[in-house]
DNA sequence: ACGCTGATGAAG
DNA sequence: TTCATCAGCGTT
């Protein structure tokens, strides 16, 4: 599939990700994300994300009440919500449900479709899995920052769109991984065998 | 196994 | 205003 198929694909509607988050999380895998730096597309497959739902998810960054930091969340459905971990790291979410309750998926794991050569330059590695196999790896080869926090996915720069059916057989739900609490929830979805799945965090 | 790195929010 | 914490990565 060549770069001109991306194009005339539309963002999926808003109302895509205004549903339960579980069913969103799970939906997502498959689907492409795009995004558009001036005349670049950068384009891959979501192959893993994990839901976080609700205040009363105590590893949602919600669980504290809204803030300014978490308010996004707070809002309608469809928008970036993009967060800096660890001084090093930016995590890519797509906001769920309706305004007033907090929830969205993050993305960890995509592979790469279109501008691979501009993802190898904005990560200064080869190709290959380790380009876009964890969140915040995924977001240095996406040039994604603070700069498109809140931005419309619905819009026309930063967006998911139909991509490839994956087959039920083929996706696995276990526990979420890089975190402390809330680890007995099941809200991680991967496509099994595919090698952009991010590997649990070494010590 | 550990250091890097800085925003966040709770404590004082 | 200070400080522990943190949904990660790379090198050892």
């Amino acid at each position: 599939m060549d770069v001109t198929t991306f194009q005339s694909k539309p963002p999926l509607p808003r109302s895509f990700y205004n549903r339960p988050t579980l069913t969103v999380a799970k939906e997502m895998l498959g689907k492409f994300l795009v995004h558009k730096i001036a005349d670049t597309m950068l384009a891959g497959k979501i192959v893993e994300t994990e839901a976080y739902i609700g205040e009363t998810d105590p590893a949602c960054h919600a669980a504290g009440g809204k803030t300014a930091r978490t308010a996004l969340m707070y809002g309608p459905p469809g928008f970036a919500y993009i967060y800096f971990i660890y001084g090093m790291y930016y995590c890519l979410n797509a906001v769920t449900e309706g305004e007033e309750f907090p929830a969205a998926v993050l993305i960890r794991g995509v592979e790469p479709l279109a501008g691979i050569e501009n993802m190898t330059q904005f990560r200064g590695m080869p190709a290959g899995k380790n380009l876009t196999n964890g969140p915040g790896k995924l977001s240095i080869a996406f040039d994604l920052n603070k700069n498109q926090n809140g931005l419309d996915l619905c819009g026309d720069r930063l967006y998911l769109i139909e991509g490839s059916q994956i087959e039920e057989k083929n996706i696995v739900t276990t526990t979420r991984i890089g975190i402390n609490v809330g680890t007995d929830f099941p809200w991680r979805f991967y496509v099994k065998n595919n090698p952009f799945v991010s590997k649990q965090k070494q010590g």
